[in-house]
DNA sequence: TTAAGTCGTTCGATTATAGTGGACGACGAG
DNA sequence: CTCGTCGTCCACTATAATCGAACGACTTAA
């Protein structure tokens, strides 16, 4: 095999991998794992016993499954975050007076994180939570991110992901997303309906810590909600007044 | 080296103490990880480029940290767990009509994995979120677990984790907590306070499926409350409702 | 300005170790 | 009862992890 540019170890590699497998079928057996990658199923068995050893993989009954310890590991991460730290009892704050759906959200792997929401009594019920992860160009947090981000950045994002579109209104014409970054950088905010998902529409605010940006707010509203004018400035305005109180707070706080 | 039993890959469970480490720092380069863990510079640093190539570990500037696919993985799990998926809107309005803190735990490796917690108005501010862990004997969630737990898992599990107190409350002789893991299977249902953390205190009910114990469901509320016999009797009627529509549920929902 | 001490990274030789086929007992289906 | 599966274990071999040394880029101190 030719070495690929620099070198990486190949037994944690595949141990990855098996997690990935792990992860789509739910269960399996050393068997069916070795002919879903196509290796025997000795090697098989002994990658699922190592995993089973570090706690992330969990052995019921000779058949193996992810265990909750990447959740553990993961909310660990996340609660011990500062921005989250900061940012947790305002975003409830700013939950109960607008009484919609709000997401702080960061950029990592050139993708929009959703680190923490907050429900209000009004909020859509989406499949949205904590952990996950959509493009950037296709909700206003995402944009309100890239607009702060350096030109070279936004390039390299655009080059390895593309701008595929999710719904119909989904920005797919480079210079259209490039001219509405210049427009969010203007305004200080990002807004979007539909380009996510249809009938959901938010508005951004991107936080900045030490002249770079470190995450963003959003409210989520359904998008009749968000197409009126009078109560998109409403949002907006209650969104700035907390991403301020998150800036000055994290200054300090930390 | 000798086979200590059942040999394993030292490889990937190195890996995995370097995400540990990771954990533990924050942040590193290879000389840091490598001086904390007695290995070679260079060897950390195959490890390290390998876990950032999985999208676990990220990579900046020459130093490395732990990335949120740890959540984004974690939360997925979560997400797409049968218990959790039947139980999630029937949880929220416990929280609502309770106005107390609900959550949902499950057992794994001998303790207790909280899977989702609901707030209420009036819920207890502690720093309880999904993903926590904790010992089994020492709330009463982690009690009605242990009481549907055959006795040689209950045996198993006292004698690889012991019953290590965390507060002055805390159950640590063994003779006790068996008597009341009795009286919960009697009763239906368990209580603490202060066992835990002192000035909570919880209710519990266990959910089984198929003769079997899946989980249990908890409602969070300060000691004081809890102590009242007539609150604590309607915190428990309700929260039994609730166990049972899960268990209706997913038994016709699954 | 320079020099010494970091750092992260790369390279190649060595050797420990991961990969592998085959064998075993357990289980369920026919 | 038997056959085919399963998960697990073992031992040989060749691959891949290990590790010292060297490199350029920085930071610090002289």
């Amino acid at each position: 095999m030719t070495t690929d540019g620099t070198s990486t170890m190949t037994s944690v590699l595949r141990a990855f991998d098996i997690i990935t497998v792990l992860w789509e079928v739910k269960r399996a057996g050393p068997s069916e794992i070795a002919t879903r990658m196509s290796i025997p199923k000795s090697t098989a068995h002994v990658y699922l016993r190592t995993l089973a050893e570090t706690g992330y993989v969990v052995n019921d009954g000779g058949e193996y499954s992810l265990s909750y310890r990447f959740l553990m590991t993961g909310s660990r991460i996340k609660h011990r975050n500062s921005l989250f730290r900061v940012s947790e009892q305002l975003l409830g704050e700013l939950a109960a007076e607008t009484d919609e759906l709000v997401t702080l959200v960061v950029e990592q792997h050139d993708e929009t994180v959703i680190l923490h929401t907050e429900r209000g009594d009004r909020s859509l019920e989406l499949g949205l939570y904590s952990g996950m992860t959509t493009p950037l160009h296709t909700n206003a947090t995402g944009k309100a991110i890239l607009a702060q981000l350096p030109d070279e950045r936004v390039d390299e994002i655009i080059e390895t992901q593309g701008l595929e579109p999710v719904t119909e209104q989904t920005i797919t014409d480079e210079s259209v997303l490039r001219s509405e970054l210049a427009d969010i950088r203007d305004a200080g905010y990002a807004v979007d309906w539909n380009q996510q998902v249809v009938g959901m529409g938010l508005v951004g605010i991107p936080i900045s810590i030490d002249e770079q940006v470190a995450g963003a707010v959003g409210i989520v509203t359904p998008t009749e909600r968000v197409k009126n004018e009078e109560y998109r400035r409403t949002l907006i305005q209650k969104l700035q007044e907390t991403v301020d109180s998150i800036t000055i707070k994290y200054r300090y706080g930390h």
